[in-house]
DNA sequence: GGCCAGGGCATCT
DNA sequence: AGATGCCATGGC
């Protein structure tokens, strides 16, 4: 449904499920200071996306019972529009009902205060695949402060953006200018010999055409693209897990080998070390079907306002 | 200064 | 298949 704002432009209004807390999502996504492909300001998120050849500001904001977008810079056409509605969905995993996932963590110990505590967050996803796997690479084995350090730096180096109203909106660098770089460009932003090699065979992949969402999209089961995410360089088992996650958006998704798990596991159940994959294995075993969101929930226990500063 | 961080790979049994 | 060693780089 579409109607007109105070200042002409166009407001679209999009209908969210009973299970959706829009507030925190925001917390998510204000996670760290150094986040430059979103902006919050006053309750509103801005995101700047590519639509076609078009840059499309987002403002996205809530009233309780459903999002609110705007699009402060340009109204684009119709069909833009559309795709811009899809993507705000796809972003917030909107279409999913949670229902049953709230029925599972009631039941369960460790997820039954997460749930509860962080009631309508839903996994915020990374609908670009090559942002996905290319974030999920940059996040192998260090910590995340210095992970989006890098990430900052790569967009700011290889990525577009807009200015408006005084702040600058940016898109996440393409494959295509990426694949073009040797491993000597991503060294000098402080990236391992080892990560440039795989984000730019990625990029590679994605330009040849080899690698593709809608070609993962289109095999028949999870097994057959977790698979297929697997055979490339640079991707194991928990990039595989983190990219069906963000980009797949499958909610039984299972980095079981991640950190910031065991962290949260430890945390919940009070434990004066890290679990042992098999303890995780057992004590996850009533999560199968939702494990993704179980993940995302207890990383989500990880943080908050007081201590975003030492992410 | 040492341990750790949202792992992956090569190379063994 | 599963275990082990190695790789890099900054945070704290």
């Amino acid at each position: 449904m579409n109607r007109y704002g105070k200042d002409g432009g166009t407001v679209i209004e999009l209908a969210v499920p009973l299970e959706f807390s829009f507030t925190e999502c925001l917390i998510f996504l204000e996670r760290s200071d150094q986040e430059l492909l979103h902006q919050t300001r006053q309750g509103y998120l801005y995101k700047l996306i590519k639509i076609g050849q078009e840059l499309v500001l987002l403002k996205i904001g809530s009233t309780g019972t459903s999002l609110q977008i705007e699009f402060p810079i340009k109204t684009p056409s119709k069909d833009a529009q559309a795709t811009a509605i899809k993507y705000v969905k796809e972003w917030f995993d909107l279409d999913k009902n949670l229902r049953a996932f709230y029925e599972t963590a009631s039941k369960d110990k460790m997820l039954k205060k997460v749930a509860e505590e962080y009631a309508g967050l839903r996994v915020v996803g990374i609908p670009d695949l090559f942002e996905a796997i290319t974030w999920a690479i940059m996040g192998q084995q260090i910590n995340l402060k210095f992970a989006y350090t890098l990430k900052q730096r790569f967009v700011q180096e290889y990525g577009e953006h807009v200015d408006y109203d005084g702040q600058s909106f940016w898109l996440f660098p393409e494959y295509e200018t990426i694949a073009d770089l040797s491993v000597e460009h991503l060294r000098k932003l402080q990236f391992t010999t080892r990560k440039a090699e795989y984000i730019i065979g990625i990029a590679h992949s994605m330009r040849s055409g080899s690698l593709s969402k809608n070609k993962l999209i289109q095999m028949e089961s999870i097994e057959k693209i977790h698979r297929g995410l697997t055979s490339l360089r640079g991707i194991g088992d928990w990039t595989a897990d983190y990219v069906l996650m963000k980009c797949f958006r499958h909610q039984d998704a299972f980095p079981i080998a991640d950190v910031g798990l065991h962290l949260a596991m430890q945390k919940q159940l009070g434990l004066d070390r890290k679990p042992a994959i098999e303890e995780i294995k057992d004590r996850s075993k009533d999560w199968i079907g939702w494990r993704g969101y179980a993940t995302f929930y207890l990383w989500r226990s990880l943080y908050d306002e007081s201590n975003k500063s030492r992410l």
